[in-house]
DNA sequence: AAATAAATTTAGGTAAATCTAAATTTTTTA
DNA sequence: TAAAAAATTTAGATTTACCTAAATTTATTT
């Protein structure tokens, strides 16, 4: 099967739109894609034939399993062009989202498999978001930073995302490695940023990108 | 500016279609495009419109300038695409034509310059045809197998299109260097491949993809 | 529980890029 | 050069993805 952009991006906005059982509503879509809520309508009822969704009418809409597929590979495609965008051709990470967005519709699966190994298969994106492999699946990463983040939680670093020298300088000046203690003490709304405290030092804070490649479990 | 896929897709029909001061028929657009007639007609009038190329009903058509400048560089994203498609992802030459379609409608300019210095500046793509810089400019490299290739015409080879290993090996094999003499005997339309007769040496054939990247000048 | 407000859908249109069939112009040929 | 053939254009539809305005359904308030 083959969607045009237009479908790709409904498809993509459902899925970013859709947090855990709630169906997404025809103005939150209209809202996401900077269109009109009598267009959501119109797609939703082709979308709905293609069996990509489940909608009824004023009932809002959630992806079929299929649906989610779709929009598993299309995130993929988004983020490993963003990928390649900061690693290989030196833009900031403020600067690809746009770029990607035409990338991430180009159909041929054989390509971004491709560029996925010649990246050396990463399982982050440059802000820290999660790659999903060749069959759709997201990495299950523990992340410091989910929307449901707890506060005073004892915590326990893990693992780091994408080890690139620039993380490395970072987290030596923070001193954060594996097996760090910490719990985050605050959530700043307005950057995402986290203030944490560290065992035995001084509370400080981090900025959500950081946050985002830091992998952790509870402490025991 | 910024034109649809479709448009550049014309755009860059006529401007292959155009050699020299022909003009180029409604028919031949629709043949090179898969389409029909009435509908290059339509899209015509719509390029005019936007002067980006000259049309008067039943003469046929060409490019103005502006419009010859956007072919170049909607070329120039197709053949760096190929390159990248071949030099980094493995692909084979004769699998990245499609897939270099739809990349070569991605709009970003600081994304295709980028990309160029990313590969080194390559000066031809994988199929030895001439990559236009920045500006549209197509490097002026005099090929052998132009199509209006004489024959029985005393050349000295000045250089080679992209140096790489693969190349060199032929090249090698073929003992062709800079400097050899040599004369095409024949064209064989089945393949493009070249008949030619180096100095001191039997006659032997060359296939159009060699004979692309060899660069010459007449012999004095 | 009405009444009002908000969300959503329906109805009817538009622009881009196609198409088929018919009309027109150009070219070829007898 | 007149007739036939080929090429091209026009006229009128179609599909996709939008839109506005009006109607309908659902949610929220008095």
């Amino acid at each position: 099967m083959k969607y045009s952009s237009s479908k790709e991006n409904y498809i993509k906005a459902i899925f970013h739109l859709q947090k855990s059982n709630e169906s997404v509503s025809t103005n939150a879509l209209a809202n996401a894609l900077q269109t009109k809520p009598a267009s959501v309508t119109d797609m939703l009822k082709k979308l709905k034939e293609q069996k990509i969704l489940q909608y009824e009418r004023y009932k809002g809409v959630r992806l079929t399993a299929e649906g989610k597929k779709i929009a598993l590979l299309i995130i993929r495609k988004h983020r490993l062009w963003e990928y390649f965008l900061v690693e290989k051709l030196q833009f900031g990470w403020e600067e690809v989202h746009e770029i990607a967005e035409e990338l991430e519709h180009i159909s041929s699966k054989k390509l971004i498999d491709r560029l996925d190994d010649f990246l050396g298969n990463p399982r982050k994106d440059p802000h820290g978001d999660p790659i999903p492999d060749a069959n759709g699946k997201m990495p299950v990463l523990q992340q410091i930073s989910l929307d449901s983040i707890e506060l005073n939680k004892p915590m326990e670093i893990t693992g780091i995302g994408n080890q690139t020298p620039e993380l490395m300088e970072l987290l030596q000046r923070t001193n954060i490695k594996i097996g760090s203690k910490l719990e985050v003490k605050k959530k700043f709304s307005f950057d995402n940023s986290l203030e944490i405290k560290m065992r035995n030092a001084a509370p400080f804070i981090i900025s959500q990108f950081l946050a985002k490649n830091l992998l952790v479990k509870d402490e025991e």
